[in-house]
DNA sequence: CGCACTCTTGACGAGTTTCAATGTAAGTGG
DNA sequence: CCACTTACATTGAAACTCGTCAAGAGTGCG
C-alpha cells in the first residue's frame, strides 16, 4: 500500500526488497475521512504516526481569534511527525483537506521496523529533516516574498513533491486545495490569492482549473518564484530509482519528462494515481 | 561547561550525576568568534554539531537578491541540529550576532553519548522537537500576526528560552540584537520595526534599553501577541528543577518570580551570566 | 575626535486587506 | 427537470498596514 513512501524514501537510499516488505507491513490499520474533518488536533495525546496514502492533510494552527494559519501540507506517502511520542501533547492539529485515506501506524510496529532495517531507520531520518526544511523555507516564503513570489514558491514545492511519489504527470499535478486553503497557508487572504493566481496566469507562469496545476515554464516559474530545489535534498543515490520498475534503470532516454528543469535528480513522471 | 544544555535539557528529563559528566565532555573543542560572521555556510558539509555556549547566533537564508530571513535564533544552551549529518550539505546558514563561544562536537562524541546515555537520547529528542515546533510556530507567526503582535510573540518566546536556561533576571533577560536583526526575522524592515517597538514601549508592554529587554507585565504581553507557551513543552517533570540546585526541592515558597504568568512550569528565575 | 553603526523620524507610495456584491458550478430534493 | 442551496471563484472600491526613501540624531569604539 505504501508505494508513494517507498518511492519517496528512494530518493535517499535504495531499499532491499526486504525493507519494502516491512514498509508495507507498516499499513494495517488503514482509516479513510471525509473532507474537512480533523485527525489529530492541538491538545490530543499522539497515538500513532500517520502515513497519508491518498488525499491531501495538512498541519495547521488557529489563533483564539479565529485566524488559522496553514503551517504545511501533507500529500500521499507523507508521514505525520515519526518521533511525535517524545512529546506529550500535540502542539497542533492535522486535518483532511480531500477525502482521506491513512494509515495508523502504532509506534511499537514503527520501532519493530526500525530495529530491524537500519536503511529505513536512514531513510525516515532524512524524511524528517527534509520535512523540517521545508518548514525553514516557509518561514523563508512568507517573511520575504511578495504574494506573486510566494504562492510561485509553494506551487514549485508542491509539484516537485507530487513528481517524488509519483503523482505528476508530464508538467501538470493535482492541486485539490480552495484558493482560501492557499491563502491560509501563504498568509494572504483568499481574495488576494486569487488575484495572484490570475496575474500568473495571464503572465503564462502557470494553467489551473478544475484543481488540476500545469506549470508550462518550469524554469520560469522557478525564476519568479526565487525557488532552489537544494532544500528538498532529492540529490542522493537513490533520486533516479523508480519504486515501481525493476531496480535496473531502463538506461538511455529518460522515461519521465522536463527532468533536468526541475532539479538535478528529481525522478521521472508518474501515472495519476496508483 | 555547557551548563546550560543541563540545564535547558532538565525541563524534560531529570539527569544523573553520569548523564550530566557526559554532556561536560561533550564540550572539549571550543571555538570562538566576533559577531556577524558565519560558523557555517549554506551548501557546506556539516562535520559538527554547535553547542552554543555564549552569546547569540542564528540561522538565516539568503535569496538572490539579497533579502535575508533569520530563520531561528540560537542562545546559549541551544544545539544546531543534532542530526545534520544525515544530509549532505548545508540548505541554510548559521552566523553569530554577537561575538560567540561555541563547542564543536564531532559526531562520534555524541553518537558515544546517546550510546550509552539513553536519557540523554530521549532529552536530545525533546530538544529536536521542540525547535521544530518553534518552527512552526514562527511560520505561524509571520503568516498571521499583524506586526505588533508577531513582535510581542516573538519577545516572549525568547524570554521563555533564556529563562530556561537561566539567562533571565525576574522580568528581565539580555536581547543583544540590533532592530534590523529583529527585523530580518521576523519578515519586517527596519524601520518598522523601530515604530512597533516604540508603540510597544509607550504602551507600557516593554521596556528596553541597552541591550536588556524587561517585561513588566507578562501577562499583557502575551494577551497581545496571542502568545501560548504550550509549543515550548516545558511540562515535563523536570520543569521545577534548577540544575545547580540539589535534587530536592526546597519546597513551599518558588525560588524565582513571575512563574506562573509565564507558563505551567518554566523554572525559577536565573543570574546572568554563569 | 571622528568614523561607523544603529536608532529615530517624516513624507509618501505600494501592496495587501477588508467589505461587499456578483458569478459560477455542483449538488439536493421535490 | 427545475427551484433551492451551498461552496468556491471573481470583481470593485476604499482603507490601512507596512515598505521605501531619505535625512538626522545618538552611541560606541579606535
Amino acid at each position: 500500500m505504501p508505494q508513494r513512501l517507498i518511492r519517496k524514501l528512494e530518493h535517499f537510499v535504495r531499499l532491499s526488497g526486504g525493507d519494502k516488505l516491512a514498509l508495507q507491513g507498516l499499513a494495517q490499520k488503514v482509516r479513510a475521512v471525509g473532507a474537512h474533518e480533523d485527525i489529530i488536533r492541538e491538545g490530543d495525546n499522539p497515538l500513532h504516526v500517520n502515513l497519508i496514502l491518498e488525499g491531501w492533510a495538512c498541519r495547521y494552527k488557529q489563533l483564539a481569534d479565529g485566524r488559522r494559519q496553514i503551517i504545511s501540507f501533507f500529500v500521499p506517502g507523507d508521514l505525520c511527525d515519526p518521533h511525535v511520542f517524545v512529546l506529550r501533547q500535540m502542539d497542533h492539529s492535522i486535518g483532511s483537506l480531500t477525502p482521506l485515506r491513512f494509515a495508523q501506524i502504532p509506534r511499537e510496529a514503527l520501532l519493530g521496523v526500525t530495529d530491524r532495517h537500519p536503511r529505513i531507520t536512514r531513510a525516515l531520518w532524512w524524511e524528517t529533516l527534509v520535512t523540517a526544511a521545508v518548514q525553514r523555507e516557509w518561514t523563508v516564503n512568507i517573511g520575504q516574498r511578495s504574494a506573486l513570489e510566494r504562492m510561485a514558491h509553494l506551487l514549485c514545492e508542491l509539484f516537485i513533491r507530487l513528481r517524488c511519489v509519483g503523482l505528476s504527470e508530464g508538467n501538470s499535478c493535482p492541486l485539490p486545495v480552495t484558493q482560501t486553503e492557499l491563502a491560509d497557508a501563504t498568509g494572504l487572504t483568499s481574495v488576494h490569492v486569487n488575484r495572484t493566481l490570475q496575474e500568473m496566469r495571464s503572465a503564462g507562469l502557470i494553467v489551473l482549473r478544475s484543481k488540476t496545476l500545469t506549470i508550462p515554464d518550469p524554469a520560469a516559474l522557478q525564476k519568479v518564484a526565487l525557488f532552489d530545489a537544494d532544500y528538498l535534498h532529492l540529490e542522493h543515490e537513490g533520486a533516479h530509482l523508480d519504486a515501481n520498475e525493476p531496480e535496473e534503470l531502463p538506461n538511455g532516454s529518460t522515461p519521465g519528462t522536463s527532468g533536468a528543469a526541475w532539479t538535478h535528480g528529481g525522478g521521472g513522471s508518474g501515472t495519476q494515481h496508483g
